[in-house]
DNA sequence: GGTGAAACGGAGGGTTGATTCCGCTTTGGC
DNA sequence: GCCAAAGCGGAATCAACCCTCCGTTTCACC
C-alpha cells in the first residue's frame, strides 16, 4: 500500500506519460514526463523502475479496450460486422494516440505476462473471426487472420503528430482493406486529399 | 575535381552509407558509417556537411529510378496497368530498404531543389495516371491522386530490419490495395502468415 | 624530389537523455 | 506532537552522439 502522497504523484506521473506518449510518441525523454507531472526524476524511477514499466501502466486501458473489442467481436453474430468493428476500433485508437500506435506495431521487449496473454489471445482470435465470416463467404478466399494484423501495421504507417490528419487517413485506409479483404465493397469515407496528405506527410516525424 | 583520393574515400563513405542506411535506418550514428568506409569522421563532414546531404547522395539512384517508373508510368498506354507497375516497384523499394522508406515516407526538412521539383513532379503525375485510368473505367470511383500515396504510406508500415519479410508483407498489402482501389480483383501472393509476420513484428524497431 | 594546397583522422568539447545517490521532507501510526 | 519509515527532488554521474579543431600526411604539379 503506497502512502497518499505517492499514490498521488503516481497517478500525475501516468496523467503526464499518457498525454506526452500520445501526443510525441513513447520516446519522449522521462524527465519531460516527471516535469509534466510536477514531481523528480527519481521518483519517476522509484515508481517506474524502467520505461516500459511505465508505458504498459500508461496503456492498460488502451490494452483493456482492445481486449474487450476482441471478445465483442467474437461474440458478434456476423463475423464480418465483428471483423469491421474490430478493426476499425483498433485502428482509430491507433490514429488519435501515436504512443499506443507504436507499442500495437512493435513488439516492445519485456511484455508483462498479461500482456503476453492478451496477445496470444488476440491472435487466436483474429483466427477464429477469420473462419467464421468464411463459412459465411464474406471474405475474399484466401484471406488469413495475419491479414488482419497486416491491417494494423499497414495503419501504423499513416498515423503522423495530428491526430486529425491520422484519422481521416486511417479511416480511409481501413475503407479500401475491408473492401480488399471482403466478399463486397465498403463505403469509402472522403478521400485524404481534402484534409491534406501532403501536410500528414510534413507532419510525421523524422 | 576532388583529388583522387579524396574522390576514392567519398565512394567509400556513400557506399558504406547506402548499407547501412538500409540495414539500419538513416538514424545510424555518423560515426559507424565513417567507420565502415574506413574514414575518420572529419573526412565524411568534410564531403558530406550535413546528414540530409549524405541521405540525398546516398539516394540519387533510388530517386532517379523513381521519377523513371513514374515516367514510365504516364508513358504506358494501360494507366491501370501503370498504377500497378508504379506502386508494384516503389514499395517493393520501401521494403528492401529500411533507409529508403523512411525517406519516402516522411518528409525530410532541406530538401534539395531537384528533390523538390521530382516530388512535385510525382504528385502531379499520380493525379494525371489517376484520371486516365478513371477514363476506361479501370478505378473504383472516388478514388484520388492522394490514395496512391496513402499506399505507400501504409506500405512504410509492414517495413521492418528483415528485408524478406517485409517484402512479402509488402507485396501482400500492396495487392489487397490495388485490389481495393481497382475495378476488378487483383490476384493475391502468399500470405504473410508463412513468412512469420510475427516475427516480422518482432523485428521492427522499438 | 620539392612544395604548397588539399585531404586526413582522431582527440576534444558540447548537448541530450538515462540513471543513481543522498541529504531533506512528509506521512501516518503511536 | 513524535519519530521511523517512506518518499522526495535535484545534483551528479554516465553514455551516446554530434561536430570542430588542428597537427600530420598525401597528392599532383613543377
Amino acid at each position: 500500500m503506497l502512502r497518499a502522497d505517492a499514490e498521488r504523484n503516481k497517478v500525475r506521473i501516468l496523467t503526464a506519460a499518457r498525454e506526452l506518449f500520445a501526443r510525441d510518441g513513447i520516446d519522449v525523454p522521462l524527465a519531460s514526463i516527471a516535469q509534466q507531472a510536477g514531481v523528480g526524476v527519481a521518483t519517476l524511477y522509484r515508481r517506474f523502475p524502467t520505461r516500459n514499466d511505465l508505458i504498459s501502466a500508461a496503456f492498460v486501458e488502451e490494452s483493456r479496450r482492445c481486449v474487450d473489442v476482441v471478445q465483442r467481436s467474437l461474440d458478434d453474430s456476423d463475423p464480418w460486422h465483428g471483423i469491421c468493428v474490430l478493426v476499425s476500433t483498433v485502428c482509430s485508437m491507433q490514429a488519435v494516440d501515436q504512443g499506443f500506435n507504436r507499442v500495437l506495431a512493435s513488439h516492445l521487449p519485456g511484455l508483462t505476462d498479461d500482456e503476453q496473454s492478451d496477445y496470444l489471445f488476440a491472435l487466436e482470435s483474429l483466427d477464429r473471426l477469420v473462419e467464421a465470416a468464411h463459412a459465411e463467404r464474406r471474405l475474399r478466399p484466401g484471406i488469413t487472420g495475419t491479414d488482419i494484423l497486416l491491417i494494423v501495421l499497414a495503419n501504423s504507417g499513416v498515423v503522423s503528430r495530428d491526430p486529425r490528419r491520422s484519422l481521416a487517413a486511417s479511416r480511409r485506409l481501413v475503407a479500401h482493406l475491408l473492401t480488399a479483404i471482403g466478399a463486397a465493397d465498403v463505403a469509402l469515407p472522403h478521400p485524404v486529399g481534402e484534409t491534406g496528405l501532403d501536410e500528414l506527410l510534413r507532419d510525421r516525424l523524422g
